[in-house]
RNA sequence: GGCGGCAUGGCCAAGUGGCUAAGGCAAUGGAUUGCAAAUCCAUCAUCCCCAGUUCGAAUCUGGGUGCCGCCUCCA
């Protein structure tokens, strides 16, 4: 099955065919470190894992970079303002420097409580300032840019496609209305390359001057292209980053190169928070601590993200969470039946069942296959992520309704193994080390039989309870008990 | 002012021209239970508004209304 996936540039649904056979190399606009990424950060980070899981999934040789933008960048174009780092710094009382390390550990926690494969290189913009050097003195010589004392901007006239990817028209875009014009631009919509300031604690002597920083959005390109080439197959971001950021980043890699630069453009949309922006006026700019404080595992979030449509809005609510919560509660229920269902071989079934055991194999051999095509159907249409998951839950109604055993529990549960390794659901170093072995288990549960028989109640609950701190789920029916783990 | 997206049950969220509008969560009634949990059965939307196109629209067109993003760093 092919994977199909909509392209930002082209504006449609396109067959994703790697650059190079075999190889997928990708490159995601990773987090400012002056703060703590929040919830909506993580939405687009967690989208670039997704692509990552599925392209590991598909046998691809995976290159994935995620840069740290370490380096404050200026509030303005008039060039009068501080920048967010340095505004942070001072705010805490701490040097930029600080604060990088501060966030990025921060940050590099947070992904792994969410469970996000590392990717292969994190670089850093503060230790690519010479790549990025080379490529402004590159767009000058193709006359791409120009110098005006310290400070080069790039010519966007000099790059007819300016504007391909956003929609923009340079003459359309609204030159002044919210910042004061730099009068040393030859067009309002020039864009810096490399700035100079003494005053910046963050800045570096080059062939520029003595006093000088990178532009906006250079790091990207030198980055993306020191670690991909100048070539490469998919880059996101957040909806947000499509104009300027990306625009700006296709004109200066295919004016320095030549180049077509990336060829599938991704782009997630935003995390509303009850049904508006965040905002810290509103006080909803929520970190995962906040989720956490709040009972709710960084998982469940991941669940919350993963049940929606990267290329939908997704509201986030207290309420929704919850109910992704839940949800997720049951799929990890639903694992614990399947392995208890599946240490049952179908032979070893009541003996005076064997006939519905039969029937059975028979009856969901069809229902796993149907599952198991719906999601992967699902998934290469433009990672429908909503219908993927719309199929798990089917086979799991059809399990609880008339649960299977043996090698249909089995090969289900070889099926949510693949769902999980997508998602990353469930987690992974299982915390049920409580050590109650099977045999443990059974003669807690033997002792517990014979306790209601003897209408022993509070012994009965006792070990009900005890059962499950250990995290077993027993299940009483007329006549017999069942239990899984959970 | 320019460009773009969204609006589906109590809460989330698929579906983009045609069977009874996926799925999850919540809720209600019933079964079951020592109590409980879990589970099972049943119930629960005509798709923001208006006007069109069409044999037929949640799905297309036009006009409203509301929300969101970009045009300044921002996932």
């Amino acid at each position: 099955m092919t994977l199909q996936l909509y392209n930002s540039y082209s504006r449609q649904i396109e067959a994703f065919q790697p650059l190079d056979e075999g190889k997928v190399r990708m490159y995601h606009c990773g987090p400012t470190v002056y703060k703590r990424p929040h919830i909506g950060n993580y939405r687009s980070f967690l989208f670039a894992d997704l692509l990552r899981r599925l392209f590991d999934s598909m046998g691809y040789d995976v290159v994935q970079v995620m840069n740290i933008t370490d380096v404050g960048h200026l509030v303005d174009d008039a060039d009068d303002g501080e920048d967010k780092m340095l505004k942070q710094a001072r705010q805490e009382k701490l040097t930029p420097w600080q604060i990088v390390d501060k966030v990025c550990a921060e940050f590099f926690a947070d992904l792994h409580a969410l469970a996000v494969r590392p990717a292969h290189h994190y670089p850093r913009a503060t230790d690519h300032i010479p790549e990025m050097v080379k490529m402004v003195q590159k767009l000058i010589a193709s006359k791409h840019a120009y110098r005006v004392g310290d400070n080069v901007y790039f010519d966007v006239h000099s790059f007819p496609k300016y504007g391909q990817l956003s929609g923009n028209r340079i003459d359309e875009l609204d030159a002044g209305a919210r910042l004061e014009v730099n009068e040393e631009k030859k067009h309002p919509a020039d864009f810096a390359l490399w700035k100079s300031d003494p005053s910046h604690l963050m800045k570096w002597e080059t062939v520029f001057g003595e006093h000088g920083f990178p532009g906006w959005h250079i790091e990207c390109s030198a980055m993306s292209m020191k670690y991909l080439g100048q070539s490469f197959d998919i880059h996101t971001g957040g909806e947000d980053n499509v104009f300027p950021h990306h625009e700006c980043e296709i004109a200066q890699s295919e004016g320095a190169t030549g180049k077509r630069f990336v060829k599938h453009w991704l782009h997630t949309k935003f995390l509303q928070v009850d049904g508006g922006k965040m905002s810290k006026s509103l006080g909803n700019v929520w970190s995962l601590d906040d989720l956490e404080e709040r009972g709710f595992s960084p998982l469940d979030y991941r669940f919350l993200i993963m049940r929606g449509h990267y290329r939908t809005q997704l509201n986030f609510t207290w309420d929704a969470l919850r109910g992704a919560a839940e949800a997720r509660k049951n799929l990890l229920d639903w694992r614990g039946r399947l392995q208890a269902a599946a240490r049952t071989s179908d032979s070893a079934c009541r003996a005076d069942a064997a006939p519905d055991v039969v029937e059975a194999k028979q009856k969901f051999a069809p229902a796993i296959t149907e599952a198991v095509e719906k999601f992967d159907a699902a998934i290469a249409d433009d990672l429908n992520t909503s219908e993927a998951v719309a199929a798990v839950f089917g086979l799991r109604n059809a399990f609880m309704q008339d649960a299977f055993v043996g090698a249909n529990a089995q090969n289900a549960l070889d099926f949510l193994d693949r769902v999980d390794d997508l998602f990353a659901l469930f987690p992974t170093n299982g915390d049920d080390a409580e050590g109650l072995s099977d045999a443990d288990v059974e003669a807690l549960l033997a002792e517990r039989v014979n306790a209601r028989e003897q209408k022993d109640w509070p012994r009965a609950d006792e070990i009900r309870d005890q059962l499950q701190i250990a995290g077993i789920v027993i299940e009483d029916k007329s006549g017999s008990v069942h239990w899984h783990r959970s």
